[in-house]
DNA sequence: TAACGTTTTTATCATTTGTTAAATAGTTTC
DNA sequence: GAAACTATTTAACAAATGATAAAAACGTTA
């Protein structure tokens, strides 16, 4: 990641390396667009059209129980925004997605995507390659909620992930750890 | 499922349509197997070679957090059988798996379908699917543990798969509800 | 069916987390 | 810089879960 965010060509790579031809078929279905910090790029209850790669800026998924918004991802820079029911199966999500800062994004068109899965046989395995990948960080995320306590929680996304705490409210990393706000304070006055 | 357990066609099929063609070519990587109740199929800190799809029988994967088991997943008839860190990165699980009553298995060598995902778009789309499919469940699971309590959890597990109560032992499920066995204790007699 | 081993439940107390409300700290706006 | 607004911490009590141990229920086998 550059001052200037992350690069494309390197996102791309980082999944699955490409011939040039394969790469720019993908690179020719990708628009760069801007939304500013507070931008609702998701809703819920709606079938999103496209996946975007985060070039700058941070984003977050969140859901509703009851009230209370539950944040359930962070996406920072290099990361895929994807709403999984949409691009998965062509059905609603659950989530919307918020930009936490004033972002820069890289978007693909979801039709279009899955157009060139079924022509370029470099390309299905970048896909396969992509929901693999997602699929690690998904159960890596799963393993730690159920194995680790909250603290060990919040220490793991210090080490893992330190500016993130700089960027993001508290009261959202409180619920991506899966406890209150309050409880979150604690901690953070117990590990002083 | 019938009594003689899930077919392989079947299996292959609900993951993704095939030519009948390139559909041979993975069912020629297959072979079945069976392994006693108790076997122990994968084993932690080991890169596993082959994934497996259950034709009979359930398993469990645990991984272990200070000297206890902790279940994080259950198979049962049509589920896969994954290492993912062994599949995707080719590096040693953190997972045991073992089989819970007698069970028939489909065995497919990772290095083979590896090969298969290069050669043929088809499968390469397959496995891009299988590998979809994966996420939304993991997704699925990573949502419900953060949402829902302990006893939200368990009314969801019982009425997602209902006969898991009756086929594996409760200290099992505790753990892969992110409880000890003494609280699922307390939730169950609490719901009577 | 009696005896044994395993699984599940119950009981007790300690610890963690949730809930609500108030206090403090930090930011933005005029 | 004061006022208004938002975010974070602290406090007090309630509820949920963990830990340990013992009792009860269940299964297996002789």
């Amino acid at each position: 990641m550059t001052n200037n965010g992350m690069e494309l060509n390197q996102i791309i790579d980082t999944i699955y390396p490409l011939t040039a031809k394969s790469k720019n078929l993908i690179k020719e279905s990708i628009i760069e667009t801007k939304f500013p910090k507070g931008h609702i790029l998701f809703k819920a209850n709606k079938i999103e059209t496209s996946i975007y790669f985060i070039k700058k800026g941070i984003a977050r998924a969140y859901a509703y129980s009851d009230d209370n918004q539950i944040t359930f991802w962070f996406g920072k820079e290099g990361d895929p925004i994807v709403s999984m029911q949409s691009y998965v199966n062509n059905q609603k999500g659950y989530e919307d997605v918020e930009l936490l800062e004033d972002c820069e994004l890289y978007e693909l068109k979801i039709e279009q995507l899955q157009k060139l899965f079924l022509e370029d046989i470099q390309i299905a395995n970048w896909g396969r390659k992509f929901a693999e990948f997602e699929l690690i960080k998904s159960e890596e995320r799963l393993i730690a909620l159920q194995f680790n306590t909250a603290t060990q929680r919040y220490l793991a996304l210090l080490k893992n992930y330190p500016s993130i705490i700089q960027r993001v409210q508290l009261s959202h990393i409180a619920s991506y750890l899966g406890i209150t706000q309050v409880s979150l304070s604690r901690i953070r006055a117990s590990i002083k």
